[in-house]
RNA sequence: GCGCCCGUAGCUCAGUUGGAUAGAGUGUUUGACUACGAAUCAAAAGGUCGCAGGUUCGAAUCCUGCCGGGCGCACCA
């Protein structure tokens, strides 16, 4: 979908770019090769609506002052020209562009026109992606921490989808390995204690007291019909019970946090449909495997790791790492062409091997990319709690979501780029969540509806065009800029992996909304007026629930 | 020791991939509801961008070295 700052940015461009030449054939200056030409929105509003810093680019190759250059091109801009009103340089060689408003009000009705699918645009051509996201251990239930990446990932996916790529929301089950052994030990171990057995828990067992009432409820439900059972069969069962309870559990929580998958790819299925056995015969194939010490080795330094990796443990289990690699293969052999992982970053080591791992596969490493997403620390009375799914000790995302709501915590994480190291303190946000700024968005959106329901009930009706160039005070234009963005800020937070720009951006919106609301009165006599200020009112509407949606924070009409 | 991330207003964080006078929220101070929702708005105050060099027309942003914090460096995942 083509859109409207898309059309004027292009028109400048070619308007530079033509000057430019002009500039070069009156043999002002020359150069090699035109450095690509950007257009910026000044941080200043005095500087225009469009800068650009060619000039200063062009100073070494032209071997003239900065100046003199965006003289020369200004000079050769067309002088009919119905976008542009006027051009100032400015600084040291800045060409500052400032627009005639047509251009607004002509993306304004754009925007009432397009309703809900306001936003999207073909950025991605339709080309495969997958997110793969949280893919926690199921072995208990979802920490707090996992939320952050809970929302980072299923906006990320949002954000792709709307810029129009083809996008799989996928978790990963660690439903094999050593950590599920460790697991029907533990289970095994409260199983035989609550039936009032001999038993013993193994050392580095989960303590979790959600284990034990697992197990509670499967005798509850089957009795100590496991007991007779060989240990080694008994562990599978009960496993396979727990397993399930915990991955539903998993998927509500999530649910309920507002994260849909699209797939969940369970390890142990690599291992039954002979997928890891597959992907290590043709690394032995192309050479990259090695014997040493008993354990079969990858030459993962090879591609940029910095020591080889184990992917078959001497006693001849293959390692997680070998799983990962059949995994991550798979996604390749599914033809996503732009495979992005969301690690924390405990896992961040991992990312070099990985690649490498795909490189000796043949596949295009930088088609992998890892977003690192710094850890969560619980904090509490200023002290850090110490999280362990092990122990037992955490905050989980139900108690989180429960607490503060999904809305509120959802825009917590949100708001912060993957990359800053964050302090959760509970208590601070259950007492801050009257303040969180999410509801500063949410309470626009519902002004906004109020004022329409207003005009219903006074029997003015949304006028499908109107006289929009009677919007003109700052407020009004303020507003209608950042509308105008919209596609944009998506397609830019999508093809950058971050989220937080959106979430960023909405807040932005409804601040500029709330100042326009308090200078402009929307509903007056003045019918024209009137029917233009509905059309504005109802086009940010429009942005601020598009923006949510893809949050996955509800828009309420009231609160 | 080596690698990755971070250090910006009292606090929590942005900063358009190197641009012009470094911005929000929160907190503090002051002002605005007998017109569409005050969960709002307007204004003030608040900064050696961790420190020191370097690269250039120009650095919070890039390079080097320090300082401080987080996380990794398993035949765990």
């Amino acid at each position: 979908m083509e859109t409207v700052v898309g059309r004027v940015q292009a028109q400048l461009r070619q308007a530079i770019a033509q000057a430019v030449e002009k500039a070069v054939a009156d043999g002002v200056f020359q150069y090699e090769k035109l450095p690509e030409i950007i257009l910026e929105v000044p941080r200043e509003k005095a500087h225009g609506d469009y800068a650009t810093n060619l000039a200063m680019l062009l100073t070494r190759q032209a071997k003239q002052p900065p100046r003199k250059i965006a003289e020369a091109i200004v000079a050769r801009l067309p002088q009919e020209n119905k976008l542009i009103a006027r051009v100032e340089i400015a600084g040291p060689g800045f060409i500052n562009f400032y627009l005639t408003n047509d251009w607004l009000y002509a993306g304004l009705a754009e925007i009432g026109k397009q309703g809900e699918n306001y936003g999207k645009t073909n950025t991605g051509k339709g080309r495969k992606v997958q997110v793969e996201f949280v893919s926690a251990n199921p072995t208990g239930p979802l920490h707090m921490g996992n939320g952050r990446g809970g929302a980072i990932g299923s906006v990320l996916a949002n954000l792709l989808e709307t810029a129009g790529f083809d996008v799989t929301r996928e978790f990963y089950i660690n439903d094999a390995g050593n950590q599920i052994e460790n697991f029907g030990l533990s289970l095994e171990a409260r199983y035989l204690e609550l039936l009032g057995q001999d038993y013993t828990f193994p050392e580095k067992g989960y303590r979790g007291e959600d284990i034990k009432q697992c197990m509670a409820d499967l005798i509850a439900l089957e009795g100590d019909k496991y007991l007779q059972l060989p240990p080694e069969e008994r562990r599978k069962k009960l496993v396979s019970y727990a397993l399930k309870e915990k991955l539903t559990a998993i998927k509500n929580d999530l649910a309920a946090f507002g994260v849909e998958y699209d797939v969940w790819f369970s390890e142990q299925s690599l291992y039954d449909s002979g997928k890891i056995k597959e992907t290590l015969d043709l690394l032995q194939e192309k050479g990259y495997l090695y014997e040493k010490d008993g354990a079969i080795w990858l030459k993962t330094t090879l591609f940029g790791d910095d020591k080889d990796e184990v992917v078959v443990r001497a006693n001849g289990v293959p390692t997680y790492f070998a799983a990962d690699i059949a995994y991550h293969r798979d996604k390749f052999e599914r033809g996503f062409t732009w495979i992005i992982n969301i690690w924390g970053a405990d896992h961040h080591g991992h990312v070099a091997r990985m690649k490498g791992a795909m490189a000796a596969l043949g596949y295009d490493p930088d088609q992998l990319d890892v977003i690192i997403m710094q850890l969560v620390r619980l904090v509490r009375k200023g002290e850090q709690v110490r999280m362990s799914k092990r122990a037992g000790e955490m905050v989980t995302l139900s108690e989180l979501v429960e607490e503060v709501g999904k809305d509120a915590a959802r825009f917590f994480f949100l708001l912060r780029s993957a990359d800053s190291h964050l302090d959760f303190d509970l208590d601070l946000a259950k007492e801050a969540s009257n303040e969180n700024p999410v509801y500063y968005v949410q309470y626009a959106h519902a002004r906004i509806c109020s004022i329409l329901r207003q005009a219903a009930e006074r029997g003015v009706t949304l006028p499908q065009t109107g006289d929009l160039t009677l919007l003109k005070t700052e407020a009004e234009l303020d507003l209608i800029r950042k509308l105008v963005q919209f596609p944009e800020e998506i397609a830019l937070a999508a093809l950058r992996k971050e989220p937080h720009r959106l979430a960023r951006y909405v807040h932005d919106l409804a601040g500029l909304f709330h100042s326009f609301y308090n200078s402009c009165r929307v509903i007056s006599d003045d019918e024209k007026l009137t029917a233009a200020r509905l059309v504005l009112v109802d086009a940010a509407r429009i942005v601020l629930r598009n923006s949510l949606n893809i949050l996955g924070i509800t828009a309420p009409e009231r609160m």
